[in-house]
DNA sequence: CTGATCTGATTCGACATCGAATTAGTATAG
DNA sequence: CTATACTAATTCGATGTCGAATCAGATCAG
C-alpha cells in the first residue's frame, strides 16, 4: 500500500493545521499533479513526431472532425482551452512545419479557415495510434475496474467545472 | 445525464477512427482538463492575496513543513514539481514581495534555504484557509462517495505515476 | 443607407517556465 | 593532499502563453 506524494502533504497539513479540513487536496491536488505527470509522460511521443501538446491537440482536433478537416481559429482555441491569441501562434508554427494551411472562409471575411494538409493527415494519423497506446500503457498498471470508475467520476466533476464556468471563456 | 466535453471527443474518434480504442481519453483527457479549469478557478483566491498558483505552492509548501519553516530551493522545487532554475526566479518574486526570505546553509556553503517571513506566514494561514473552502465548494456538486472514490482511484494512479518516473527529476 | 455595436483574428509587450551552461562548494578515490 | 567527480544554485537565451489593444468585417437599429 504504497503512499503518493499527496498522502504526505495531507498528513503535513493535519499535523500543522489540525483545524483545517485538507480532504479536498485528495482529489484536487492529485489531478494537478497527475495532470503534470502525464503532460511529461505525454510529451515524449509528440516530441517523436516533431510536436509538443499543443500542436499535438491541434492536429487531433481537425483529424477527429472528419472531412474536410476544417475549423475555425477560434474553434480550435475553444477546443483546446487556450487564448485567441496563443492559437494564433500555433496556427504560424504548425503552418511552417507544413501541417496545416489556413483558408479563407467563404461566408465570414474575417475568419480563417484551419485545415489539415497531405503531411498533417499522414502525421497525425499516426501520431494517435501511438498517443493512445502510450495513455494506454499508462492506465495499464491500475486494478480492473479503476479505470472504468475514475472515467465516471471525473466526468461528474469535469461537466461540473465546465457548466460552472460556462460563457466564461477565454478572449 | 449531461455530456462533458470529453464525451464529444470520444464520439467523434468512434465516427472517424473505430479501428482505435479511445476509452484512455476518457481518463486522462479528463484530468488534463479539469487541472486547466482548476487552474483558473483556484487562481482567483490565489489573486486576492497578491499571489499566483506557484507562488501558493512554495509557501503551503514551507508552512506545512513546520517551523522553523525552512526548506532548501531544492525540495521545494522538488515538491512543487518545477525546474531548480525556475524555483530561483519564483523565490526571487516572493522575496521581494517580502513574504520569504534567503538564509545561508550553515552545513553545506552551497544551499540556500528559504525561510517564511512573518508576513509571509501570516498570509498563507490566511489564505490556505480560503484555499480549501474554494477547492471544497468546487467539489460539493459532486454526488455522495464520488469524492472519496476519485480521491482513492487517483491515489493509485498517481502513486504508478510517481514511482515509473522516479529518479527521472527535473534539472 | 448609415452609424453604432459586436465579433474573429492578429499584434504586441509582459511574464513564467525550461534546459544548457556556469559558478561555487562538497565528497570521494588514490 | 590532490585531483576528480558530484551537487546546489544561478544565469542566460529561447519559447509558449496570456491579456490588452488593434484592425477588419459583420450585424443590427433607426
Amino acid at each position: 500500500m504504497p503512499d503518493d506524494h499527496v498522502d504526505w502533504i495531507l498528513a503535513a497539513w493535519a499535523r500543522e493545521r489540525p483545524d483545517l479540513d485538507a480532504t479536498p487536496i485528495g482529489v484536487i491536488g492529485r489531478i494537478s499533479r497527475a495532470a503534470r505527470f502525464l503532460e511529461r509522460e505525454l510529451g515524449s511521443v509528440f516530441a517523436g513526431h516533431g510536436l509538443d501538446g499543443g500542436g499535438y491537440d491541434v492536429l487531433a482536433s481537425l483529424r477527429r472532425s472528419g472531412p474536410p478537416y476544417v475549423l475555425s481559429a477560434s474553434a480550435l482555441a475553444n477546443a483546446t482551452m487556450i487564448a485567441r491569441s496563443s492559437m494564433t501562434s500555433r496556427i504560424d508554427r504548425l503552418e511552417s512545419a507544413g501541417l496545416v494551411a489556413r483558408i479563407e472562409d467563404e461566408l465570414d471575411g474575417r475568419g480563417v479557415g484551419v485545415c489539415l494538409t497531405e503531411r498533417g493527415l499522414a502525421l497525425i494519423d499516426r501520431a494517435v495510434v501511438e498517443h493512445l497506446a502510450n495513455e494506454s500503457r499508462l492506465l495499464a498498471a491500475l486494478p480492473p475496474g479503476a479505470s472504468d470508475r475514475l472515467a465516471h467520476d471525473l466526468r461528474l466533476l469535469l461537466g461540473e467545472l465546465e457548466a460552472r464556468s460556462d460563457g466564461a471563456g477565454r478572449t
